[in-house]
DNA sequence: ACCCTTTGGTGAACCGGTTCATTGACTCCC
DNA sequence: GGGAGTCAATGAACCGGTTCACCAAAGGGT
């Protein structure tokens, strides 16, 4: 069953078939009717993978971040797709694990491929492997919430800002020992969420103390054992800003777990909002923006930059983040 | 770069070049060397549309479910991926939107991409236009926590026992007049949860009140409002089932609008287990079962499938499913 | 009546691999 | 020494579309 069939069916030439299959102008209604009567007629349906190898591309987007069980990345990932699948594009899914050698792997399989676009994260925007792979991707590549690579499209949140907002509450409050918990600050949330924090404190004329950051927590387990730790200190801290994504489930087991209240023990922010955050006792004050909007975006400047357009490179949009104040940040009583 | 500039620099024959991509034997080592290095030296990489054009299979795995943002989905899909990109497969993604004809639609759509096996969900297994399209997809489909397609593959989690325990840990507390909130009826998990439910109730002797019953809840949104329709019954329920996978939020919201105290006020159990489960207060009776586990045992049964193995028809795969006792469900006090 | 342009249609070449019938070289054994 | 058998390597044909140089017919202008 292929284009030969359906012309012999009809009587007419491969060529008009495919014509007909594109759209092309160059057909009279009435062999275009016909084509198509055979076409339904053999039940006939176009081979995209010879579509593909004929063109060069292969209407498929891939989708790369770092872990999909993120909850809040489904939001975003469903949100590109849509966009993507209305301009007849596939999405292909694959995740890094946040691991520069997979993402360099990901990158040469995409290009075998001949994937058209790549939307990912990055572990680290600096590593001198995936940089010089992102170069030679021959594909426009946009990045999901990370920056640094200037050539590069953009979709980024306000994590900075954010962040700022989070820590100023708190020290508006009285907070003096905020501690931080935070992922990889190679990335560019996390060393956004660091620099907010900073910010605010400088804003305040007050030093952070330094032994009250906890990088590197990129799973619930980090989060409960950076927690856990850092009740365990002498001096303890008066609030805990969890700035890490979906990071909140593992420091309030560990709180539970401690016997410290949410609240009147200690205040807490959650650098992402959800479900728990907002139905938890108290609710817990926290970090929102649009992930939805962000998928739409991404989706939206990819497929620009595979039309080709003439677009300057490296653009960057940024979603606002506000704070959400709830129960869980309270003024520090000594 | 393609294989025929390899076969020249190496001075080798294209289906020389083509053994050595594809490990086949009889290749003396000194020419195999002498190919690899023109690879390395021309920087070669193989067309991965052009094999699979060859070869009529595309590499790819389909995986159409009906909302990616069901945060507990992305375990599935995650297990899944990992298990897939070990055998040299990529995971395709699309979202049905629980709708019949985005469903045939996308099984046309991967027939066109030859797709090699598809995992899907279905809005309803019965829906004629669907079972007809299934059996021209002319690839293996395996049914992601759907049944009654006796031809099809498929991995299930026991939701009827789930409902069945759940309801019976509620009657056994004394509770007779319990609510139920359930998705689509057409569809195998709230069909099951439903059948566990009258089960329950049989095995007790007592009928449940038809008046108690909500089924097509499919997002948060339809939780609270049908939540709220319930507590609003002039009789109302003592004990709430919120069945349908991820809809607690929902359901806790409207209790909190309406003043009603989780425990004291209404029992309440979670079709699904969570964090806002597990952390509430206080916390949730739930449903737990092993979605990573599905996705993995999916992926293999389909892997086995594609190759073509001599394995009966429509093999069914069930993950036990169990009730975790929390502090939501309490003896009804008259 | 003649030439020029426009329009619709044709089919061979092409995209970049894989496959397989064929060839040539070499070994083995009677 | 010669026939059978084994093994590497070759390269043309093929997968199923799209493209484009080319052609025929129709239309327009003088």
């Amino acid at each position: 069953m292929k284009v030969k069939d359906v012309a012999r069916e009809a009587g007419v030439a491969v060529g008009t078939v495919s014509r007909v299959l594109n759209d092309h102008p160059a057909v009279t209604r009435e062999l275009r009717e016909r084509v198509e009567k055979a076409m339904a007629h053999l039940g006939y349906e176009v081979d995209v993978t010879a579509q593909s190898m004929r063109a060069g591309r292969s209407r498929l987007v891939a989708c790369a971040i770092r872990d999909f069980d993120i909850p809040r990345f489904a939001l975003f990932i469903k949100e590109a797709e849509a966009v993507l699948r209305e301009a007849g594009y596939t999405l292909l899914l694959a995740s890094t694990t946040n691991r520069p050698d997979v993402e360099i792997a990901l990158l040469r399989a995409f290009r075998r491929r001949r994937v058209d676009g790549v939307m990912m994260t990055l572990s680290d925007e600096q590593h001198l492997d995936v940089r010089e792979a992102l170069s030679e991707a021959l594909m426009p590549v946009l990045l999901i919430d990370r920056d640094r690579i200037e050539a590069l499209d953009r979709v980024t949140a306000d994590h900075r800002e954010g962040a700022r907002l989070a820590t100023s509450h708190l020290l508006d409050l009285g907070h003096r020992r905020i501690a931080m918990l935070v992922g990889d600050l190679n990335a560019f949330p996390s060393r956004s969420r660091l620099e907010g924090f900073r910010a605010a404190h400088a804003a305040a004329g007050i030093a952070p103390d330094p032994r009250l950051l906890r990088d590197d927590v990129l799973s619930s387990e980090d989060a409960y054992r950076a927690t856990a730790s850092l009740m365990s200190l002498a001096e303890r801290p008066t609030a805990l800003f969890v700035a890490a994504m979906d990071m909140l489930g593992g420091c309030l087991r560990a709180l539970r777990t401690m016997g410290v209240a949410v609240g009147d023990g200690i205040s807490v922010v959650a650098g992402s909002d959800s479900d728990l955050a907002e139905l938890h006792t108290p609710p817990i004050t926290a970090i929102a923006w649009d992930l939805a909007a962000m998928g739409r975006h991404a989706a939206t400047m990819l497929l620009e930059r595979m039309r080709g357009d003439e677009i300057e490179r490296g653009r960057g949009l940024t979603v606002p983040t506000q704070l959400i104040i709830r129960g869980s940040s309270r003024p520090f009583a000594s």
